[in-house]
DNA sequence: GGCTTTTGTTGCACCGTAGGACTTAATCGG
DNA sequence: CCGATTAAGTCCTACGGTGCAACAAAAGCC
């Protein structure tokens, strides 16, 4: 928390600042190329001179940080470089416990899951200290599964709830049921010592992995909103490829912008939120299907011709072109991301949404905006997870230098 | 614009770097601070050691950058300290085209007015080419004004509209009924030659003088929403005292967040905006009111019993509390800042606003959101049009030290 | 008036990058 | 097969900027 009205205080840039700084800039530039740069190409691309770009990388490899791989003779002229590849002793774990699974995953520099286990089942309503330690388990079974010569540069817990990731304090998380709960408290038992697990938003981590396919490499989009469709909406601002994560954890919660003042009352005791119409509990509901049906019966059954399936699912998409065209008008972002329930849904209700958004949009005749669905990862908040701790280590390898 | 999913090549940090950095943050610190700071504060607050701070503080008072003032023996022990200031020798020059008014001004490092000229009328429907014309002659007249020793750093334009700063083109001001208008193309002939003015959008511009008090000053406020009361209703998201301009410039139109999806026709394409229910002209026509009114007039007439004023004033609260809950939802932000006709109208409005906020936006419990009016001044925008150019002096003092 | 305290300055050391010469390892051409 | 060419990577010195510590300056305190 800062205080309103004071510059925090700034600090000044040292020559330890420098190489930090471009320290960090050679990693990343190694963990963004989709294929592998030589020493002589990150001197390019990055303006240094090829002898302070060679010293950064020969640092990094003794870190274990990049990885120097055969020199493959090409049909290029003069000595053939050798090419450079994130790390693959730097991993980090990504934890993720929600209403319906639990996950744990490792993941190295380079963006590979090195060992996951996950586990469905209903968490709603659980006790969180049992539940932790059930997800504490799993993360000591994936572990062991860890090649010994790995070095684990942090881990993450991805949360369906408000989170003061300061603190390492779960405010609430109403799907759960939970509310001012320290999962380090129980975790602690599990993890190696002084790794403990810092704290994430199901749907910002889970964003993350739309911003960021790899450690430091960017995905598909840069700017979008992620919207979570879980028992409730979840949601992500993502700007300039970050996760805005708001003055106290609160931002991105799209499933409580208003669609009708006059419509339903919501748990957060507002009227008419987008989660009153596009939640999965609220959709299949109005569908006249169990609430713990899957998204591909609820199109099944619309296109079988069911009335009220198809009247639900075009209530959602009304409600949705709503609420995003709002956050559209106000964030001028060009690109809605689905996840969850909706991200199986984003077929069905692509074509009418991008037409709503057209018309309501006020810069659509410049620039259309476009709704797309997120990857089939099972658990993308236990990877964003581990791509958050992994951030750390790309914005300031000098202290994994031996 | 940026290309998506590639992340642009980032610049190696050098010696020089560290230099530009360092000037900056000490410039900065100037001129945040409240009271004058002598160089050993300087090197207290940012962690340099006083020769650096020193050093770097002597480049910029021989650059007119920052002033020695005499130095006053205070009651403390020790050698008195020498108090530094904003210099100031260097000063922007920040204009505003409105619908309603005309205005240029002169602003020195210090956020002193050092000139201005304001012109009241109405330029709605007017032709762009006359209009610039007026403004250019307001900006000569008021550079006469200003003393011979004073350096012009920039120059800013506030316009009610679009803006693609990059191209210098404002892409539609519907206030003015503009569009495609290059501005520099007439201003030129009026301003010295070198000077050209930055474009921005009138409520960003207005939103940065409650971020910013003065040149690297913090305002009032840190992260908030500004809204601004036209004809229309504009507005300004800032965060972490920087407004967000979004990704080609339409970000903050909260004018258009949907208040009910089956409301009024908007000329924006979509149904029930905002705007149809605060924007200016759709207020005090609702109130019976000739749409040139004051706001004071408004008030005076509903507090006299008129119904129709009372209720227009209540519909105005009611659409602005389902407007603003989404909005704060989706960014956390604390507070609302209301500009323009609503800034006047904001005593009316607080109270009820306040509670409607509490029940409908999602962190309430934990931290109530505020609402404020803007200050005072006539022509906001102008001057943070002129705090827009000086900032890129805070940013990189380096091109100005002689 | 001398002591204390704090500010501001000065000279030297250290650190990291810049630049250019040199070495290395490949292809190409005769 | 061998030298020319080309580009990658290394090594050494120079330079620029900050850190450090000693020193000078300007006040209050006793």
């Amino acid at each position: 928390m800062t205080i309103e009205g004071r510059a925090e205080p700034q600090a000044a840039a040292r020559q330890s600042t420098l190489r930090t700084s471009n320290l960090g800039l050679v990693l990343r530039t190694v963990c963004a190329a989709p294929d592998p740069v030589s020493r002589a190409d990150i001197a390019v691309s990055t303006g240094m001179t090829r002898s302070t770009a060679s010293r950064l990388v020969d640092d990094l490899v003794s870190a274990g940080l990049v990885e120097e791989a055969e020199r493959t003779a090409g049909p290029v002229r003069g000595r053939p470089a050798t090419p450079l590849l994130p790390g693959r002793t730097a991993a980090a774990l990504g934890l993720q416990v929600d209403a319906g699974r639990l996950a744990a995953r490792v993941v190295d520099l380079g963006g590979r899951v090195v060992a996951e286990r996950l586990v469905d089942g209903d968490w709603v309503g659980s006790d969180p200290g049992t539940t932790l330690d059930q997800v504490g388990g799993l993360a000591a079974v994936v572990l062991a599964d860890v090649p010994e010569e790995m070095r684990l540069v942090g881990a993450g817990l991805a949360l369906p709830g408000i989170v003061d990731a300061a603190r390492g304090v779960l405010l609430r998380a109403p799907n759960l049921g939970w509310h001012d709960v320290r999962p380090a408290d129980v975790l602690a038992a599990h993890l190696p010592a002084g790794l403990d697990a810092v704290l994430g938003n199901e749907a910002d981590l889970a964003a993350r992995t739309v911003a960021e396919s790899a450690p430091g490499r960017p995905g598909a989009h840069r700017d979008f909103l992620y919207v979570s469709g879980q028992i409730g909406v979840g949601g992500a601002v993502v700007l300039d490829g970050r996760v805005m994560r708001g003055n106290a954890g609160w931002a991105g919660e799209v499933g409580h912008v208003c669609v009708d003042p006059d419509g339903p009352p919501c748990r957060c005791g507002s009227t008419g939120c987008l989660e009153q119409y596009a939640g999965r509990h609220a959709l299949l509901a109005a569908a006249g299907l169990p609430r713990d049906a899957s998204p591909d019966l609820l199109l099944d059954t619309a296109a079988a011709g069911d009335p009220r399936a198809r009247a639900a699912l075009d209530v959602a998409r009304r409600a949705l072109a709503v609420a995003l065209a709002s956050v559209l008008n106000v964030l001028d972002i060009p690109t809605v991301v689905l996840g969850g329930h909706l991200g199986r849904l984003a077929t069905d209700l692509r074509p009418g949404l991008e037409d709503d958004l057209a018309t309501r949009v006020l810069s659509a005749r410049w620039r259309r905006p476009r709704i797309e669905a997120a990857g089939p990862d099972s658990a993308p908040a236990a990877t964003g997870a581990a791509l958050h701790a992994l951030g750390d280590v790309l914005a300031d390898p000098v202290g994994w230098l031996d």
